[in-house]
DNA sequence: CTTATATACATGTATATACATGCTTAATGA
DNA sequence: TCATTAAGCATGTATATACATGTATATAAG
C-alpha cells in the first residue's frame, strides 16, 4: 500500500470529526469485543439494563439519545439472541420493562473482560490526562440542545429539488 | 423532549459515550442539513469530494475512516442522486476517480449554508474553547491505533494536522 | 507470454440508526 | 360510557456502516 493518501483534509466540521473518531473507537472496541460475538452497540445494550434493571424501553432510549425505534429494534435483537428479556410494565401495559437474561449476565460478564482491554488500550494510548478530556469533550455535547429548530420550520422551499 | 427524567448512568465506557456523542451531534447538524436534503455523511463527501477533486474511493475512505465497501456504497448514492461522478483512472482502472457534478457543487453550496447554522450553533453552546478541546479530543481519537484481534496498524490518521 | 499474486472496487449479508406512520393502551372530556 | 387525545411501542422504509467474498485490472514470477 503506497501511502498515497498525502490528502490533509483539515476540516472544521465538528460533526465530520466526530463520526470519525465514532467509527474509529467502535472499530477498536469491536475489534476486542468480537471474540465475545458482541458489538459495541450491543454492549453498551447490555451494560446498561444490567446496570438498571427494570427501566422501560423508553428510559433506555433516553438514557442514550438513541431514538425510540433505534432503541426497540436494538434490545429486539438481544431478545432474539436471548440475552434480554422484555415484560409489559404491571400498572401501564404500554411500556415494556428490559431486564438481563441468565445468558445475557454471562455474556455481559465474557464481554466486559474484553472491553476492559479495548478500555486499557485507550488509555494506554492517550494517557489519563487525554482520555479524562476526550470524556469531558463527550460530556459537552450531551448537554447541546438538539432543537436546530431555527431551521426547521419551512421544510419544503428553496432548494429542496427532487432527485 | 421534556422530562428528560435525569438518568444517570455514568458510563465509563469510551466507546458508548463516543458512540452517543455522535448521535446527538449527526442529529444537531441533520436538524439543519434536512432542508437542503442531504445528511451529515452525505454533506460529509460532497464536502471531501469538492475539497480534493480527483481523489479515487479508496483515498476518500482511508481519508475519513471508512470502510472500502461503506465508501463505494455512500458515493453510489450520491452518484445516483447526480451530485458525483466516478470515472476510471486513465493510468489504473481500477482506480475510480471521483468530481462533484454541477448539481453537485450546488448542492454543497447550499447545504454549506445550513451546516454553518449547525456549526454556529455548537460554537455558541460549547464556546469557544470547549470546541476547540471537542476538536482536540477527535484528533487523539485518530491517533489511536487500530489493533485489537489480528492486525493491521496503519490507521494513518490522514487529518494533515501536525500531530 | 502466461500464470500467480496483489490491488481496487463491487456485492451479499447483517447490524445500527432515524423518520414517518400505525397500533395498543391510558388518560381526558363531554 | 364513549369519543378524543396522548403515550409507548411496533413497523415500513431509507441510509450508514462493516465483514466476507467476488470480480476486474494491474503487477510480479517463471
Amino acid at each position: 500500500m503506497s501511502d498515497e493518501s498525502n490528502v490533509p483534509f483539515e476540516s472544521p466540521c465538528v460533526c465530520m470529526r466526530a463520526r470519525k473518531a465514532g467509527r474509529i473507537i467502535t472499530q477498536l472496541y469491536d475489534g476486542y469485543l468480537r471474540q465475545a460475538g458482541v458489538t459495541s452497540p450491543q454492549y453498551a445494550l447490555l451494560r446498561y439494563i444490567g446496570a438498571t434493571e427494570g427501566v422501560s424501553l423508553g428510559e433506555l432510549g433516553h438514557a442514550l439519545c438513541l431514538e425510540q425505534s433505534t432503541a426497540t429494534r436494538n434490545v429486539e435483537l438481544l431478545k432474539g439472541k436471548g440475552y434480554v428479556s422484555l415484560v409489559p410494565k404491571a400498572d401501564d401495559r404500554r411500556k415494556k420493562i428490559l431486564s438481563l437474561t441468565d445468558a445475557g449476565r454471562e455474556k455481559l460478564a465474557n464481554a466486559t473482560l474484553l472491553w476492559q482491554k479495548a478500555q486499557d488500550q485507550v488509555r494506554m494510548e492517550l494517557g489519563e490526562a487525554a482520555m479524562e478530556a476526550l470524556v469531558q469533550a463527550f460530556k459537552d455535547v450531551a448537554a447541546l440542545t438538539k432543537a436546530a429548530a431555527g431551521g426547521r420550520a419551512d421544510v419544503n422551499g428553496t432548494d429542496g429539488e427532487s432527485s
